[in-house]
DNA sequence: GCCAACGTTGGC
DNA sequence: GCCAACGTTGGC
């Protein structure tokens, strides 16, 4: 029997990782979470097949730019182990990762992008947590309910 | 650029 | 185990 389909918003900054990169590369791996709440969310709640809102900090405007895919559950990230890596962490033992990443693959873009102002102002979308003040978390879960109103909000064109 | 919110670190 | 200090995130 499938999996349970789920759904989550994952974060980027534009800079670092964004939806024009995915586009271009057709799948990427997600490296560089460095939180246990999210790690645990990819490693215990995240399966193939999952939707992902790609959102962008960091830009204006903020918001949700596409649509992704999980296409491979949580493996070992190895830029943990990589000195001259950004996300280097010594800490990690490598006989037992600390830190995981999944595989996304593109799905569409939203154009123009579900700005964070239009997802704070739309009914049913209270209990977000991207637009709560102080929301740092990178992987979020997110409803089924949340989803379709997302989608009913832009049009995704891939 | 500022700064509030948050997670992590480390001294005790 | 507590909690102050610190570094980072991310909206503004």
């Amino acid at each position: 029997m499938a999996q349970k389909k789920r759904y989550w918003l994952m974060k980027s900054e534009p800079g670092t990782y964004s939806i024009a990169d995915l586009k271009r590369d057709g799948t990427t791996y997600w490296e560089g979470v460095r939180n246990y709440q999210a790690r645990n969310f990819m490693r215990d709640d995240m399966h193939v097949g999952d939707g992902v809102l790609f959102y962008h900090s960091q830009m204006q405007p903020i918001g949700i730019y596409g649509i992704a895919e999980v296409v491979r559950t949580a493996y070992p990230d190895d830029t943990a182990f990589d000195p001259t890596s950004k996300y280097y962490d010594p800490k990690s033992d490598p006989a037992n990762p600390t830190w995981l990443m999944v595989d996304l693959a593109y799905m569409a873009t939203f154009d123009p992008p579900i700005t964070l102002e239009t997802l704070k102002k739309t009914p049913g979308l209270e209990t977000m947590m991207v637009i709560q003040r102080g929301s740092r978390l990178s992987v979020q879960p997110v409803t089924r309910e949340v989803w379709e109103i997302i989608m009913g909000l832009g049009k995704p064109v891939s």
